[in-house]
RNA sequence: GGAGAGGUGCCGGAGUGGUAACGGAGCAGAUUGCUAAUCUGUCGACGCGUAAGUGUCGCAUGGGUUCGAGUCCCAUUCUCUCCGCCA
């Protein structure tokens, strides 16, 4: 959530760059700004009746020690004021820190400067991109027929077992699965970023840490029983392992790696853009996050950008990257790079990696600190991204690289997978 | 799942109703050719104050009892040990 100060001090520009995600935060800003101080006047008041109690009691405690318990137990009859008082005080307080809290969590992050305002993905801006598109041979087929054709992903199957959206893979196509994620992994750490395996569930506060509750409540899977939720990203688990923490400048930069599965209920999706791997409730992703002093988020932003392409160069994929614009910026993030692959078959761009810096919105829910040269603790920036998710890239791969029987390995995949085509 | 023990600051660790010892780490300042050592201060959150300062809160979490709670009571939660079950 942003930081009241922030808003303090930056009403206006924070309410002028809200715009360009379409909102007229406003209304909601002056709400904070009135309960802020509200809040302030009564934590002032409560805290000078407290000192007064805590005075007296003091005395009474010495009265008592220097056996003097008749005062004593006068002075115990002028505490009884103080003490209601600071009861309803206290519950003011908590009230007005709740209903203040509640209102921030409604406060998307402030997009950066460079992000163009618009309503939806058309209003995204291109800044790149690159490769070939491949001539494809007559008849072409989409990914789904494809992968049923070589028998390698099973979409009935998963049905059975499961329900829609739950894809099993079988063989050369579970290989694959495999390959891809050894290989990722294989790319991020040589670039540093270390690898780590984490749950594939999370508890409530690490929801609300990173951003997806309360905002994304219903995208999630919930397993009431235990009440812990599905990741629907590793930037859950990855992020939150630097909650309530304090982190060392020297630290900097902190990079991680790891693959998980994700799960996503995906609640309104439907029709043909749903089909085959363009959108499932579970999938594979290898994710890339970092923690970052607050003047290199940016520097360290593009750097994950450059490191995506050298990975889809390396796969010979045609992609492109957009900015995207306010209206089609995720919740918490200030700037967005997404990656897309042209499907060649489908005859669209598939969105396969997405590279986000968060500045102190997710650090500021999180208490992700830093010291400062001052010694001064600020929060500090994070960002993530993926590197890559895996049925996208699938998709895309099949479909760009099919033959009239078969389908070619990209070359850097061949000693991950054991063959060179399917 | 059953029984027991526990959760104190960055770490270790004392503290059975009178307002968080002590040790270590880190940082800052002082001091001494250097390294090191020593001394002093500091350590989380939120207020008030231009500032120097100063107040409140923080002993797993949330309640309660009390003039006063780390300490007593209730609930929740997590960790450890033993038993059971088990990849």
């Amino acid at each position: 959530m942003l930081q009241l100060q922030r808003i303090r001090e930056q009403k206006d520009a924070i309410t002028k760059a809200l715009k360009k995600r379409n909102i007229d935060a406003d209304a909601m800003l002056n709400g904070v700004l009135h309960l802020d101080e509200k809040r302030r006047a009564v934590q002032t008041e409560l805290d000078s009746t407290l000192a007064e109690s805590n005075k007296l009691s003091k005395e009474i405690g010495m009265l008592f020690k220097s056996g003097k318990a008749e005062e004593a137990n006068k002075m115990k009859s002028l505490t009884a004021n103080l003490k209601e008082n600071s009861k309803k005080l206290g519950e003011d307080l908590n009230g007005i820190a709740e209903e203040l809290k509640n209102l921030l969590y409604q406060i998307p992050n402030v997009p950066h400067d460079s992000v163009p305002a618009g309503n939806t993905d058309e209003d995204n801006e291109e800044i790149f991109r690159e490769g070939d598109i491949p001539e494809l041979i007559e008849n072409a087929l989409p990914h789904w027929e494809l992968a049923k054709k070589h028998d390698i992903i099973d979409f009935e199957l998963g049905v059975k077992i499961t329900g829609a959206g739950f894809p099993v893979y079988k063989g050369k196509g579970a290989r694959l699965q495999r390959a891809l994620i050894a290989y990722f992994l294989d790319k991020n750490t040589e670039a540093g970023y270390t690898e780590i395996q984490v749950p594939h569930l999370v508890n409530e506060t690490s929801g609300y840490g990173t951003g997806q509750l309360p905002d994304k409540e219903g995208q999630m899977y919930h397993v009431q029983a235990d009440d812990l939720y599905l990741i629907p990203t590793a930037e859950v688990p990855v992020t939150n392992l630097f909650r309530d923490e304090i982190v060392k400048t020297d630290d900097f930069p902190i990079t991680y790696t790891g693959y998980t599965p994700c799960f996503r209920r995906e609640a309104g999706s439907y029709g043909a853009h749903v089909r085959g791997l363009n959108r499932l409730h579970q999938f594979d992703k290898v994710e890339i996050v970092r923690v970052e002093h607050p003047e290199n988020s940016y520097a360290a932003l593009d750097g994950m950008v450059e490191h995506v392409k050298n990975i889809l160069r390396e796969l010979k994929l045609p992609y492109r990257i957009l900015r995207l614009c306010g209206g089609d910026l995720g919740f918490t993030a200030a700037l967005t790079f997404d990656f897309e692959v042209f499907s060649t078959a489908q005859d669209r761009w598939l969105e396969i990696s997405s590279a986000s810096n968060f500045e102190a919105y997710q650090a500021n829910r999180l208490k992700l600190r830093f010291k400062d040269e001052n010694g001064k603790n600020q929060l500090a920036h994070t960002l993530n991204g993926s590197s890559l998710a895996l049925p996208r890239v699938l998709a895309g791969i099949l479909e760009n690289y099919q033959t009239a029987d078969a389908i070619q390995i990209p070359e850097v995949l061949v000693p991950y997978c054991g063959f060179d085509s399917i």
